[in-house]
DNA sequence: CTCATTTCTTAACTTAAGTCAACGAGTCGT
DNA sequence: ACGACTCGTTGACTTAAGTTAAGAAATGAG
């Protein structure tokens, strides 16, 4: 299982046994089940995740009405903006399938950063990269049209299309569950003709 | 002019005059005329931008017609993902104000880092609350109308609206500028009675 | 100052997303 | 196996954004 996060940071900086341990010793892998919700609104967590295995998403409640903003899937880190300002969360997370999840906290990421310098630039580095691509992520957001959006989700993250539910699905793409469904006749008709 | 950096700085981590001339002696300070474009789609630039005075936009040019997603005005830091991906730009950068701005790249950075580790770690926090920022951003975008994103960036950069031509803020709320220009009218009936 | 260009607004029309409601299919708990 | 929910689809209607076009206002270059 730790393979995963060793390979995955291998990408980035060679870690030598010591560190891979000094992670481990930190005994932070979790698994849950689907529909555990590992945040809500208006607590104030500092727990920030990185998804191992399957999927986790982030939503609001707005006027009773449950706003799909993100999914998160296989090496997808997510620090709550909350953690980030001290401030009570905004928003919920949960479970969309059972999911094995990293979690750490500012205090065990101090404590890492001190003994091994390299993490906090492997994170700072990270957390560019991730800077650029969400940056690339609201660009395209905001240059197309629904139709285009959902196209390029088709392209980008074909996955979530099977895992995610429909109305989380409109939502995350910034439409009404009833627009999305008939979207999808629509650009069919676009293609047959 | 540098006061206002190190005042920026100071939020986060106090400097000995030492690390401030570090800074300084990279003499970095750059001033443009509105009106430079100071990246274009297709360049290898390995420049990041930090705005001490000024404005400066990001936009694309799709299909003939310029689609703006950023602006960066006082204190705003921008690296383009071209930067962080080492492939050409898919947009461009230009003044739209006579600015003064920092202009940074890797190896200026890896010096400094190597200097004092405290850059990286400051580089770090920075960006983790970019990143925290930009998601908060994205999700408002989402989950509301145009109507209401205009509304919400009357309240949260009401200067916007006044140093930004109507048509660029238009793409930057996501619709054309014939739209924005219908928004306001409707607002203020609204407002009215 | 003048002409050319860009920017903003307005109007008429088209298109697609929002809203409300109904219905069938699937899921869950008991 | 049952009924209660949830979920996705469809339909009719409303509303607002896109499109095209025209013209007024502001800006800039010479």
């Amino acid at each position: 299982m730790q393979d995963l996060l060793f390979d995955f940071i291998a990408k980035y900086v060679s870690l030598t046994e010591d560190e891979k341990n000094a992670i481990i010793s930190l005994d932070t892998f979790r698994t849950f089940k689907k529909g555990v919700i590992l945040l809500r609104e208006g607590q104030n967590s500092n727990e920030a995740y990185f998804v191992l295995k399957g999927c986790i998403r982030a939503y609001y409640i707005i006027d009773g009405e449950e706003k799909t903003t993100a999914f998160y899937t296989e090496m997808d880190a997510l620090t709550p903006p909350c953690v980030v300002n001290k401030t009570p969360s905004e928003y919920y997370i949960s479970c969309i399938e059972d999911s094995i999840i990293i979690i750490s906290n500012p205090e065990m990421e101090a404590e890492i950063f001190d003994k091994f310098p390299k993490f906090e630039s492997l994170c700072r580095v990270l957390s560019e990269e991730l800077l650029a691509k969400q940056q690339i992520n609201f660009d395209e957001f905001k240059t197309s049209s629904p139709e285009q959006r959902y196209l390029n989700l088709l392209q980008s993250r074909p996955d979530l299309i099977q895992r995610v539910p429909q109305h989380q699905l409109a939502s995350y793409l910034g439409i009404k569950p009833e627009s999305l469904s008939r979207l999808r006749p629509r650009i069919m008709a676009k293609n047959k003709w």
